[in-house]
DNA sequence: TTTTATATAGACAGACTGGTCTGTTTTTTA
DNA sequence: TAAAAAACAGACCAGTCTGTCTATATAAAA
């Protein structure tokens, strides 16, 4: 999807910025100056800065699904697939840049009445709870699809509990603690 | 605590608009002309924006164990009294002005530096669990302490996913799902 | 080589922010 | 009634922010 290089450079350094730092603690200036092109360039490439907010917002997702999505698959199929995704969880928490969600917190930033950006949050987690379904169908045996998708949720919702839980209290206990329930509910 | 009527006036005026439009998109000249009250009169009761966003969150949080507190004591003793947490929240998701959890959205607006505000909801969410782990203790026939306050945190991670994402989707499934999770962990 | 597109630096506009200060008026207390 | 405390209105300050603009340099395409 990279347009150019340019474009690219911008998405990553604002990314790395917006997620460290925040989306209104992070000015312009400092996105150009951190990623080393002028200000014309900048807004060549995006009318405004919540389109910036809306690149930096796929350009994570995208590497987030992919990561997990390759990481669910080196494990044994069966409920191992599943609570892979707590593990990956507890690799991200441990890494030192770990800053909780970054679709939530920056949706709690932006004001109310942005509701594209809000769009595109509620659409890459409804992509994300997709994925939770897949592996829930391959995962698991279970017939009805109703029960399937009941299943996902359920998990999703642990999963993204444990996100924001263990960023806010600084602990891995509810990245624990929720993959032990998420065991509970597929075995 | 109201220390005087024109601290409560600036409180709950504060409060409303910070929980309606954000802590960041609400600027003091807003709270003192919604207030009717005097921009010198707002500096001699807080000394800086930041002190009225912890008078906000102590504020929400009062109300809200009170609240929950009372709410849970109305039910039969039992499960019953535990379930009552979700059935508060779909009470709160009902209601025109709920906007999620405002102290998570808070936290997620100001700049990572900032470390009192995040230790006051630190606090606040910690005196929620120990809310739950009274309501187990009471309700629920549990020998072991440990087992006590594990029960009592997959709750509270149940509760928590449930306000942050019935608000992220705008739909009341979460929970519905997240009660039905927890019923199935306390039966 | 000339043209065209895209990069550069950085001044600038204009709106908005939190917070201070002066001076006046009202309310409370003694 | 006199004194003290706390309210008022609102100008003002210093700084931030996004976004625009000018003018120049570079690199690719014709």
């Amino acid at each position: 999807m990279g347009r150019s290089k340019v474009r690219d450079r911008i998405v990553e350094t604002a990314s790395k910025l917006f997620y460290k730092n925040g989306y209104n603690s992070t000015g312009v200036n400092e996105i150009i100056s951190e990623s080393g092109i002028a200000k014309a360039t900048l807004y060549n490439h995006f009318k405004s800065k919540d389109d910036i907010c809306i690149a930096f917002l796929d350009f994570k997702h995208a590497a987030f699904m992919e990561d997990i999505e390759a990481f669910t698959k080196d494990r044994n199929e069966g409920v191992d697939q599943i609570l892979a995704l707590f593990d990956y969880l507890q690799l991200f928490f441990q890494d030192s840049e770990f800053n909780g969600c970054w679709g939530i917190k920056t949706v709690a930033e932006i004001p109310q009445n942005n509701q594209k950006i809000r769009t595109v949050l509620q659409g890459q987690k409804r992509e994300f709870l997709d994925l939770i379904i897949a592996l829930v169908t391959k995962n698991l045996k279970i017939d009805h699809q109703e029960e399937i998708k009941t299943t996902a949720r359920r998990i999703y919702l642990l999963y993204e509990s444990a996100v924001v839980e263990s960023h806010l209290h600084q602990n891995d206990w509810p990245i624990k603690e929720a993959k032990e329930v998420c065991s509970q509910i597929i075995i």
